[in-house]
DNA sequence: GTCTTCACG
DNA sequence: ACGTACGTGAAGACC
């Protein structure tokens, strides 16, 4: 057996010293990171270099000792514990658990003891000990076997004690670096020593005696000199100094060696920690290193000709796309496979084969795939319908848990340890590195994505039906993703010379704006740059400073809305603002995202990204087109039908969070209003504002009962709505007093989600989609009332979330049914966009709303508007 | 790449 | 005492 390496830290001084040795950094979420920063990559770098088989972190226990029993005044006056580094001690007990290294400490004894005792048993066993710590006292366990690590300046530059280099540096044997202790005495841990000794006395007494002990006993011969008065003196503190500084070596611990093998972090807890504390570098690095690990051999033929033999009734297929933009990218490869062997067909191979396209086409050829809607879309450039998607990896990854990562198969697949696929990252580089590798590199990256679909059919599917979601996944998002297909491949008409005109007529009056801005400033600057626009307001011109960011001050909307009254200049930066923004973002990159050869845009819906279920859309984002304020809203009339004689026609659903809070909470005032069909803004205020009369209801109390009912979608807090409607924090907290005295109902359904997601570690909504919550038990306040807040918000907003998808499919069905010509086109979280010939829109008003109104039911009505226009503009 | 701002539900 | 409304994507500035 190959000799053990034991490898000992010194808990509390290595993060004292990366506390003190780092400036104080933090995280996003305001937790001081610097010693579990430093600290990690401490252990980072001595793992690597030692390649220890056993390991153990060793902290202090408590404030006393055994050692305070003969000394009680032992590290007295020390400094608390700044609160910067106690938060951080959690984390770092994190980190050491995901390294899967076993940590201790022990009542009365300090971490010194118990590296003492284990470095002992260690040596007499044979090992070879490593001790790593940034304090010197551990130096006198040197020995032939042990080697005493001490850190010098920084972290990660340290000094290695052997008995030869304490010989070297100090004249001295590990042993009497005790001596040494007892005479020189240790302000840090408040040991006396002798007073008037420090090192160099200390050396060159030991020196001369050899220890504190034959010291007392030639001190009668000593010539008489001050310092031998001092030590006559002091003989009794020397002696205590000494045993204070004693590592004790046979403390009683209850771990053995046996227990401290290491063999590797947990991969997945260590990133998860990482995550937490922000450690983007190391995730960074970590990543390239777990994913460049070495692959087993698999077997791959590439074809030149694609024979029906080669397609089987059931088989994972691979697309490999150049990018994610797969509405205008190329291919890059195609690999089969029923096994361990995958076919390699080449895409100019595929795409000549008549055969191929067949299979694709034939809906009972089953195919597992990774994400089935980008394989639809890039086949139905090349006129080939894609049918038969039986397993849909990205889809499934994501109900199991939405949080999983990225498209990557690799990144997928090592969620449910399977590993023998490398990430893109490692094979095509990334930024301006990435680059298609030679074709055998590719052929065997493509058809290890195609084998390892095959083998996480199971796995997934499996992992799927014991968490109850299969029928969520199958019946909900894998249809869904045809039908998202559909709409992304159909686009919507975009009349782009509107949006030219719009844009003409907007650059004029931004350059007036702009001119008046610059004369009231007295000087040119960038008003796109919040840095300069700062300068102008704040320091120029010498507005009252109302917010600031973390880098500067704010300038945004809400801040400017409150200083319109101090200078004439804030409301032109408001107006310039609000113009910029439709002109950047709207008019200019809208434009450009317009095919040139159909006059559409066909954005991408993100089907496997949002914590709750929603869908995001982008390339364009036309979940976000304007409509609060008129100038915006105008940006509409660009979006038109794609024929003739066509209309869009858009329905939406009414309230519909606020009526699945009525549906799972049961509230019955809630649930009442709505079946009655009242103005649930109207009868919130009512109760909030003890009103019994709806027409006593104020304009204003409605719009503060709507900010309230908005509060409780998102999670209540006094705070927040205290700056939605800027009020005093106080006011806010009585409205919500107010508001759960009057929906008891609401209150019991907050209370119980919090706990459900305190017992369960995850939120469900009415499709069981699920969203964990790891930071519900958190002892960081910001972490824990966060997930609190979302808590009580992903069931309601995923909720609404499954019910318009189900919509969507159900619609879909119906469609088809009703053999009408209409089409989806758009989804924004509560409504759907349609185009239609004008003679369909009678139909449409009638069964659109029957669709959505009865996707999924609920205790309270669900409500659809609709309405048709020539533009999506009109259609309000 | 990160920060700030702002568009939507 | 703490310090925040929930979920997104895009653009521009600046490092």
């Amino acid at each position: 057996m190959a000799k053990e390496k034991l490898l000992l830290l010194d808990g509390n001084s290595l993060a004292y010293r990366a506390f003190f040795a780092l400036p104080p950094l933090t995280n996003d979420s305001g937790i001081h990171t610097n010693a579990s920063y430093g600290f990690t990559m401490m252990l980072q770098k001595i793992v690597e270099e030692e390649q220890p088989t056993q390991m153990l972190v060793a902290f202090d226990a408590g404030k006393t000792t055994f050692r305070h029993e003969s000394f009680g005044e032992y590290k007295g006056g020390r400094q608390k514990t700044p609160p910067e580094l106690s938060e951080q001690f959690p984390y770092i007990r994190k980190l050491i658990d995901a390294y899967n290294i076993k940590r201790y400490e022990l009542d009365l004894y300090e971490a010194d003891d118990i590296i003492g005792t284990l470095a002992k048993q260690a040596e007499a066993g044979g090992s070879e000990v490593i001790i790593v710590s940034g304090d010197k006292d551990l130096t006198q366990l040197s020995s032939d076997n042990v080697t005493v690590y001490i850190t010098r300046k920084g972290i990660t530059d340290i000094e290695k004690y052997t008995p030869a280099h304490i010989e070297e540096k100090y004249g001295l044997t590990p042993a009497q670096i005790i001596d040494m202790k007892g005479l020189m005495g240790d302000a840090s841990d408040n040991i006396p020593g002798v007073p008037g000794v420090g090192e160099k006395t200390a050396i060159k007494l030991l020196k001369e005696y050899g220890s504190v002990e034959a010291l007392y006993e030639a001190i009668d011969g000593m010539k008489a000199s001050k310092m031998k008065e001092k030590l006559v003196e002091n003989e009794d503190s020397a002696h205590l100094s000494k045993k204070l500084a004693t590592i004790f070596t046979e403390a009683p611990i209850e771990i053995t060696l046996d227990d401290l093998a290491y063999a590797g972090p947990n991969e997945d807890a260590l990133l998860a920690v990482w995550q937490e504390l922000g450690f983007k570098s190391l995730i960074e690095k970590s990543d390239m290193q777990s994913t460049a690990q070495e692959q087993e051999d698999i077997q791959l033929n590439i074809v030149a000709d694609v024979t029906t033999a080669m397609l089987k009734d059931t088989m994972a297929l691979h697309v490999e796309l150049e990018n994610e933009h797969y509405h205008s990218c190329d291919m890059l490869g195609i690999a089969v496979t029923n096994g361990e062997d995958a076919t390699y067909i080449p895409v100019e191979i595929a795409l000549k084969s008549d055969a191929f396209k067949a299979w694709l086409e034939d809906a009972s050829k089953k195919k597992y795939i990774v994400d089935s809607k980008a394989t639809q879309a890039i086949l139905a450039r090349y006129d080939i319908q894609l049918a038969g998607v039986a397993f849909d990896l990205l889809l499934a990854s994501y109900i199991v848990n939405p949080a999983i990562s990225g498209d990557d198969v690799a990144a997928l697949a090592k969620e449910f340890g399977y590993t023998n696929v490398q990430a893109n990252e490692v094979v095509y580089g990334k930024g301006a590195k990435w680059t298609v590798p030679e074709t055998g590199v590719l052929a065997d990256h493509i058809s290890r994505k195609a084998i390892a679909l095959w083998h996480l059919q199971s796995v997934v599917e499996k992992k799927l039906k014991d968490n109850e979601q299969y029928d969520l996944y199958h019946d909900l998002e894998l249809p869904l993703a045809e039908i998202l297909g559909k709409m992304e491949i159909e686009g919507i008409s975009v009349d782009v010379e509107i949006l030219k005109q719009m844009g003409e007529a907007l650059q004029e009056k931004l350059t007036v704006i702009e001119q008046s801005i610059y004369e009231l400033a007295g000087e040119e600057f960038n008003i796109n740059s919040p840095k300069q626009l700062g300068v102008i307001l704040f320091d120029k011109l010498g507005l009252p400073v109302l917010k600031k960011t973390k880098t500067g001050y704010s300038t945004a909307a809400d801040v400017l809305e409150k200083l319109q009254s101090e200078h004439d200049i804030v409301k032109h930066i408001l107006d310039y603002r609000q113009l910029a923004k439709l002109q950047s973002t709207y008019i200019e990159g809208l434009t450009k995202e317009v095919h040139a050869k159909d006059g559409k845009v066909h954005t991408r819906f993100q089907q496997a990204l949002t914590a709750t279920g929603r869908l995001s859309s982008t390339d364009p984002n036309l979940q976000n087109i304007p409509i609060r304020l008129e100038e915006g809203r105008k940006i509409r009339q660009a979006f038109v039908p794609s024929k003739e004689g066509w209309v869009l026609f858009a329905a939406d659903y009414s309230q519909i969070e606020l009526r699945v809070l009525a549906h799972m909470c049961q509230d019955p005032v809630l649930v009442e209003a709505f079946k009655e069909g009242m103005d649930i803004h109207t009868r919130t205020a009512m109760d909030v504002f003890g009103v019994t009369n709806p027409d006593e209801v104020t304009a204003n109390m409605r719009r503060t009962a709507k900010a309230v009912n908005f509060g409780i979608i998102y999670g209540i807090s006094d705070y927040g709505l205290s700056q939605n409607l800027d009020i005093p924090r106080k006011k806010a907290a009585e409205f919500i007093e107010s508001y759960l005295q009057s929906f008891p109902g609401v209150k019991g359904y907050m209370e119980n989600i919090v706990a459900d997601a305190r017992r369960d570690g995850f939120v469900t909504t009415i499709l069981n989609r699920r969203r964990y919550l790891p930071d519900i038990n958190s002892s960081n306040f910001n972490l824990r009332s966060f997930a609190e807040r979302t808590a009580m918000n992903a069931p309601i907003q995923g909720s609404a979330a499954d019910i318009i998808k189900k919509a969507m499919i159900d619609m879909d069905i119906r469609l088809q049914k009703e053999g009408l010509q209409a089409k989806l086109l758009l989804q924004v979280h509560d409504e759907l966009i349609f185009e239609a010939p004008a003679e369909e829109i009678e139909i449409l008003e009638r069964i659109v709303p029957e669709v959505m109104e009865s996707a999924i039911e609920l205790a309270v009505p669900l409500k659809v508007d609709y309405s048709h226009g020539h533009s999506w503009y009109d259609a309000k």
